[in-house]
DNA sequence: TGTAAATTAATGCAAATGCATTTAATGTCA
DNA sequence: TGACATTAAATGCATTTGCATTAATTTACA
């Protein structure tokens, strides 16, 4: 038999996944509540304006940021337009492929990173780093990496 | 001083924030794509239909499904729209207060949370169960319990 | 009791997401 | 080289979400 179709998830399993998403979701919105109420953009633009910050000025391909960022390309197409659209981003014509682009932060989009993140450090703490010691933390992290898809060679 | 506005969340609390976020994402999307081929709707609609099952002939007020599945008031209103279109509850006018309702399930209801159960405890073992031992699972659990709001009267 | 405040739920409208398709360029290889 | 498959990115359209407001009670209390 392949598959065993008949086993249930342990009660265990269940706890894990329902606080998962409990406590991702509940972080999350403390996160994204504080960005509103310092009239600050949503979190995905900070994540795209940090690896857009990190890439440098060659930027990167959008490509690159979808799958750095988990998003799917439409997503991460009209995210950059609304980006690109507040000025805080450049697209420009790939040199080495007619078919795509480089996409680069701006001077403002650096200011902007760097005036969400003390913003976003404290929501952070508050949700997360408040509520574990530094072994839990580890701990933590290293449980939920069980989790996260199995590097390509492996297994 | 009342807040230590310099303080920078630890390497820890940041693995441990994008390990949670992109763990919960990895196995949300699984389970949603496991349900959406086997031609079922989505999880939220288990999650709301579970409540309602458990709660009975009596069924539930939105308010407190609201509370029960963390979903804002209007987002609640709209799932139920949803729900109720598709045959598998009823809103009924509340005889304690003429501003509420009281959702309950339909049988239909019921055989659709029957049949999404398997696609569900499958994904949901494939993507949790099957990377975390019997401990494992455990200390997770435990951990993640401590970023959930703490319940009221503690602290 | 009568009036203000609070609670329950829906809804109009704008913004974001998901899906499928399209456009344009690159790569493959007979 | 030329046809076919593949990849990069955008977009039309429907669905869903978010926000603010509204409508209809019910509760509080002066």
């Amino acid at each position: 038999m392949l598959f065993d179709m008949t086993k249930e998830p342990g009660e265990d399993v269940i706890r894990v996944w329902t606080r998962l998403m409990r406590a991702q979701q509940t972080a999350l919105a403390a996160i994204e509540t504080a960005l509103k109420q310092a009239d600050l953009p949503p979190l995905a633009w900070y994540d795209a304006l940090l690896e857009l910050d990190r890439a440098g000025p060659d930027g990167l391909r959008p490509f690159a940021l979808e799958r750095a960022l988990l998003l799917p390309q439409y997503g991460l197409s009209r995210l950059l337009d609304r980006i690109e659209a507040a000025g805080y981003l450049e697209r420009r014509p790939c040199p080495e492929d007619g078919r795509g682009q480089v996409v680069v932060i701006t001077r403002s989009g650096r200011t902007l990173r760097r005036r969400m993140w003390p913003v976003y450090a404290r929501a952070l703490d508050m949700a997360v780093g408040d509520r574990l010691g530094a072994t839990e933390a580890r701990s933590l992290a290293a449980l939920l990496d069980k989790l996260l898809d199995v590097p390509a060679g492996a297994g």
